[in-house]
DNA sequence: CCTGTGCGCTAAATCGCATTAGCGCGCTGT
DNA sequence: ACAGCGCGCTAATGCGATTTAGCGCACAGG
């Protein structure tokens, strides 16, 4: 055989199974059933296989997905839907996720983007059954309540990073932000932390969070259960409507200035903290040193920041694979609106000091 | 009429055309015409249309895409094939741009994630192929030379965010990163600078780029040409093999300690530019006062310093656009390679101080 | 009265594949 | 010798739309 000649086969058109059949001399039944695997099972012989198969190779023949799908009724394609991939850069993550999962099953993805609009969110959902996509992940950029948009209900479909606001049967994958909460709490319980530590980007006096947000009141209940446990409390937060770098360089600058002693802070994100950082260094303190900082997120920021910032990591990526296998599993009437909780990483850096590592400790005894 | 009663409309069979048409008295092929507008062409009746389009109301029929794609040959489906959407997060404003673009046109998006391995690509482009997608936009998500693969040539396909290395029918779409350095160096000139001006990112006295980055070799001709214009020559720079904190700490760090005069940087992303920003503090400078800088790219982080940033922004939302409009402009032999540069705007914030601003001016008069 | 023409609609083929039902052949058993 | 039974393969149908070719009817013209 000579070396395999390639020529830039031309945008001609397509090789059809039919030809394949041809070109071996069976029936295009025939070659079907071996081309999707059934020799065996129906007891076509090794030669016509071998046929077929080198037909196929002459010609280059691939089978066309649109017409299996319309035959079959299944396009090997799931739809993403979600509210803004693109808002929340880093969130790109979940479709990288989604994608993996999906590729290692021979699917592809159809996405859109509804940007928020409820009326645009039904009408792309149809626009992709009408694709007869196999199921649709609904995903949102950040962990908060939704209503189940009805159109998501006419065939398999999941949440992903959401809770519906209502009962359904549609399940949901979010990351256990309790959890998280329990976790940045434990950290600094294990540091020595019992007093001075203050929440950035909720309220506690009287409970306070962003609209909607699931991880706002989850996280919180986390650190307060942990820290409950161990008879410590929180001595104060400071609310924010959205979680953004000045707001968290106000809310700190608040907190150092008008309190006593702070020890530590529990930002409640990774962008608050980049803030939280700036207010810090401005009163001329030293995170670790003077207040350690625990974050949540890990969004790419935490390790430019210096010293490193310790954040509990959204696992998005996580989350998205675990989606699509949360989809591809459902079956009929199961699923039934079980919630899946995805771990939420710790990725220690070096914002954590040891209580009173750069101070005596005058408060310490005094502790409970 | 009585208040639409609203059922959750069970999953069950979708009605299909030949149900209308039953339905309306009338044949298959009178509804397909009314649906598909041509009515007037067809000479139907407005009578029968209304008939037709009461059972489509009736039933909420929603025609079977996939059914359709089959007879036409197309789906209303684009192709987004990406080395790394989710690995450089921000980038997913590109496809942001192509998803609004696409929506526009009544379009939806395949897409799928290559990860750089070339084989993985041929394959996903056929893959794409196979579902009769419209065209396929190759992004990379850096801006780069690349090499076309032979699979995209078998139908339309457009480059986003890189070029051919060869000769090709296939358009580019690109950020305009010569006018983009121009533009950082107009700005330091009108700032007054002349001179102690240093390129963070590629090197100058022998030229030294990062492998198969457009942007760092075209950023960097635009900078000496619109330099070179007025007398003023680079006094120095740093090549960095990836552009990150870490490096660009570091390479400031060096440029601070062993020249005598440095006025200006020209960090040649906004994430060397954090680092610029931490080594210029620890110096005991100030950004802006001390030594000015100016970037590209303009990632969230660009605002998020202290003092803000001025950027050169990659614009993401637009190229990502641009290429979806490209693409569906494509009529056959035409686009021949064609490469289309969208501009990148600059986004100025508090970055860039006057010239002498922090200090007597001794330099001033010396230059030229 | 017959033919021709245009109007308004329909029958039927088609897209490329999957799948059900069944055909012809050779072998076995009585 | 003939029925019965697998074996190895094929004919034909259907998925749900689009599209080509053409049908019946009413009316006009000769």
């Amino acid at each position: 055989m000579p070396d395999g000649e390639k020529e830039p086969r031309a945008a001609t058109r397509r090789v059809t199974l039919a030809e394949v059949a041809r070109r071996a001399g069976v029936s295009q039944t025939t070659a079907s059933f071996v081309l999707s695997g059934r020799r065996e099972e129906m007891r076509i012989s090794a030669q016509v296989e071998a046929k077929i198969l080198r037909a196929v190779e002459e010609t280059g023949y691939r089978p066309n997905v649109v017409s299996r799908s319309l035959r079959t009724g299944s396009s090997h394609t799931i739809g993403f839907v979600s509210d803004t991939v693109a808002t929340t850069p880093f969130a790109g993550h979940l479709i990288w996720g989604a994608l993996d999962a999906a590729r290692e099953q021979g699917r592809l993805l159809l996405i859109a983007e509804t940007e928020g609009d409820a009326e645009l969110e039904t009408q792309l959902v149809e626009t992709m059954r009408d694709r007869q996509v196999e199921g649709i992940v609904l995903a949102s950029m950040y962990t908060r309540w939704a209503n189940v948009p009805r159109a998501l209900l006419g065939g398999p479909s999941v949440l992903l990073n959401a809770l519906s606001k209502k009962e359904t049967s549609v399940p949901s994958v979010i990351p256990d932000e309790a959890e998280a909460g329990r976790c940045a709490a434990r950290l600094l319980l294990e540091a020595g932390h019992r007093e001075g530590i203050y929440v950035v980007g909720v309220g506690v006096d009287p409970v306070r969070t962003p609209k909607g947000s699931v991880a706002a009141c989850e996280r919180l209940a986390g650190i307060e259960e942990a820290f409950g446990r161990e008879g410590v409390r929180l001595s104060g937060g400071a609310f924010l409507g959205d979680w953004q770098p000045h707001g968290g360089y106000e809310a700190t600058r608040g907190i150092l200035s008008s309190r006593k002693q702070v020890r530590a802070l529990i930002c409640f994100n990774d962008r608050v903290s980049v803030g939280a950082y700036q207010a810090v260094a401005d009163a001329g303190l030293e995170v670790a040193r003077d207040v350690s900082v625990v974050s949540f997120d890990d969004e790419p920021v935490a390790s430019w920041l210096r010293p490193g910032l310790t954040s509990v990591a959204l696992p998005h990526y996580e989350l998205g694979r675990k989606a699509i296998e949360v989809l591809l599993a459902l079956d009929g009437a199961s699923g039934s609106g079980k919630v899946h909780r995805v771990e939420m990483p710790l990725r220690v850096r070096e914002s954590v000091g040891r209580s009173g590592a750069g101070l005596d400790r005058p408060a310490r005894r005094a502790a409970k």
